[in-house]
Parts: structure tokens; sequence; C-alpha cells
DNA sequence: ACCGAAAGCGGACCGCAGTCCGGATGAATC
DNA sequence: GATTCATCCGGACTGCGGTCCGCTTTCGGT
């Protein structure tokens, strides 16, 4: 699905020697998937769709962006770069600074937040490519590495990689959205179960 | 996606008043798809193949099991229904007569071994149909409320509903997978940590 | 200004999940 | 056994995600 030769769109910050056709349609298509996605919702918009509007080959879209999972993270790219940023350097509690069961359960309830904002676009990245995949796609990665970190920091006797990896499974998009959606719990009630839960296995 | 009068293939025991035919040809399916799953794996078999190998159209399969999802969760129905009876009215520290924790972290375990064991099947079961949906789909909504109830009796100060999905999302067949396969955690850590995870969420 | 090759382009093409509907078939009634 | 009707069958059809490959553009070197 992704032969060696076919860079995709590495997670690296500006554009390391883009061809100057290759930028403009860059763009081009990320002001065409954002205005569709905003105008007729993520799932009801085809990739078809976002090439038209782009003015641009389907060829190109898919090179680019390599599925419709990253391109819906490609549209969310500064918005999240904008959440990373607040937790690893903002202020505490979400920044360096407070005590790591602080800073855990104020990334908590950051992220159910950012989630429940940004739902549509999530979602939609949440229901492409294979399943196992998701787990590292876009922002994930790091979400697990920053609570991996703090867990290692509160309570150095746990499994750190595997706690991460858990206390993360609530907050992802699918599992959020069920519950926010489907089950109908407010925003604040997920919130609230989350941080017990979390202080219940950090704290002793 | 499921007009009102699409019976699809509800959670009901028995066959119903099934036309003959039909019930034939549920049984053909079922054989087909569980054959060529052995086979080639359920990614790798399309819905186009199983119509042909059962000898029947394709939307005779479709009626009757609605989407790819669907049609997996039948599949493993007879595995399912072990499980389930395994933990509702089996022995002990799984079935009742232990205490609530015992057997929460008894579920825990059986059912991550469960998931390991029937691993290709479960995750061609997860990539179909929204990712919203997946929530309730097949036994899950069953595991739900059985460590709800868990949950309710041995810690009834938490929100026992909220902290039933938490700690059921990490032992998804999408999480489990990527653990075992993209971080190459044995099942015996994820067994370790889930249970240490269980364990101080529910004891004080 | 020119040239050659690497990088990029785009739309025809493929396979698959899921839908639709005219025709066939099973079952209940007389 | 004939009639009637709800149910079911099946394969042609649609729309979409994703790939492929011949052609074009860009750009560093001369």
């Amino acid at each position: 699905m992704n032969p060696e030769n076919c860079p995709i769109e590495l997670p690296v910050v500006g554009s390391p020697s883009l061809r100057s056709d290759a930028a403009r349609n860059r763009m081009l298509i990320l002001a065409a998937a954002e205005r569709l996605f905003a105008k007729n919702g993520v799932t009801c918009t085809s990739m078809d769709a976002i090439a038209a509007e782009a003015g641009v080959g389907k060829g190109t879209l898919f090179r680019r962006f390599g599925d419709r999972g990253s391109l819906v993270f490609a549209v969310l790219d500064s918005t999240a770069r904008v959440f990373q940023d607040r937790f690893i350097s903002g202020p505490p509690p979400l920044g360096p600074g407070a005590p790591a069961v602080e800073r855990l359960i104020a990334f908590g309830e950051a992220l159910l937040a950012h989630t429940a904002e940004h739902g549509n676009l999530l979602l939609g990245a949440a229901s492409a490519g294979a399943p196992i995949s998701r787990f590292d796609a876009g922002p994930y990665a790091s979400y697990r590495t920053h609570i991996a970190m703090l867990v290692r920091e509160a309570a150095p006797e746990l499994d750190a990689d595997y706690t991460a990896d858990a206390l993360l499974a609530p907050l992802r998009p699918e599992a959020v959205f069920y519950q926010l959606r489907v089950r109908e719990m407010p925003l604040e009630r997920l919130a609230a179960g989350w941080s017990q839960l979390a202080r219940r296995v950090v704290e002793r």
C-alpha cells in the first residue's frame, strides 16, 4: 500500500525541497479539502470531489497525501501543532511545571475538549486505513509518549508504556464520539470519569 | 444504510420463521466464509468471493448480513457464545461466585486471550462500518454491561458506566493488535498491565 | 540559453463494498 | 391442486478509494 519510494508527507516541519508546482498543488488541495469539509462534512466529501475542487488530478492528491485519513490529519495539522505546544511547552498545569499527576489529568481533559471540538474531522480521519495503523497516525504517537513520560514520573512502579496506551484508548475519537453521541454522555462526565480513573491508576 | 425494513440478522437465538431457502443459504454463506477466511485470511477475502463460493448472489449475502463486519461476527458467533457463557454462568473466578475484583481481572485476561486467539477475524470485523457503530457491534455491548456490573459491585463510588467503557477500550481488537504486532508487547505483558490497571481503579 | 534527468502530473483504470429491482419461490389458504 | 402474496433471490449497477503509467514541468549544471 505504500511502496518504499513514496514519501507520502512525512511529519516534517517546513517543505524540504518540494518542487514549486508540488508546493502550489499541496496548498490548493488543503484549501479545497478544508472548504468542502466545512460545506458538506468530512464523510460526505469524496476524494474525487476534493481533487476537482482543487483543479488537480486524483493521482496528485493521493501521491501527496497517501490516503484519506492522512489528508484529514494534514488539514488538522496546524490545530494539532497548537495543541501539542500547549502540553509540551505551554503554561502549567498542562505544560511543564506542575506535578505529573496534575499534568496528566489536565492533558486528558484538554484532549477530550480538543477531540470534541474537532469532532467531525477527527472521526473522518479515524475511518480510513487499517485499524491497527490508526494507532500511530497523526499526533497520537506523541500523545502516547507524553502520557508515558508523565506516568513514569508519577508512578515509577507501573509499566508506563502499557499504561499510556491503556489511558489513551478511551480518549480516542471513536471512543469519545461513541460516548458523546450514542451513549449521550455529556463531555463533563467523560472528563470527570477519566480524571478519576487516571488519578486512581497513578496515585496510591 | 439500513432502512427500517431490513432485519439484517438480529442477535436472536434460533431462526425465527426463516424461509427454508433463506435458512439454507445462510448456512451455505457461513460455511463458505469460514472456508475462505481460513484459506486466504479475512482481509483478502472479498464479499464477491464469498458469494461465489457459497453459490449465491451477492444481494443475498448482503441482505442477510448487512455488511462485512456483521458477517465476520456471525462467523464468530458460536465462539462468542461460548465465551459469554463462561463469564455469565461459568465457574469462578470468571463466572459468579468470586469477588467482583477477581472476576473483573479474570474477565480482562480471558478477553485478551480470546482476542489474541481469534485475532484475524476480530480485526476483520473491526475494519468495517462506521467507527462509532463498532462500539456496540457483536458481543461488545454485553462486555460493557458485564464490566459495569462488576465495577458497580466493587467500587460503588465510581461512575460505573463510564469506567466500563474506559476499561474496555484497551481490550478492543484494534488496540490489542496494535500492541501485540506493532509495539511487539507479549500477551502476558498486556494481561499484567491491564490487571494492575483494573485493580488500581477499582480497589482503594 | 540549453539540456537531460528527476520529480511531478493527471485521468483512465481497477477492485470492492454495498444497492436495486424484476423475476422466482416458498408457504398459507381454499 | 390452484391461487395468491409476502419473502427472497441474484446479478447488473453505482460510487468510491486507491493505483498506474505515459506525458509534462522544473531545475541544476554547463
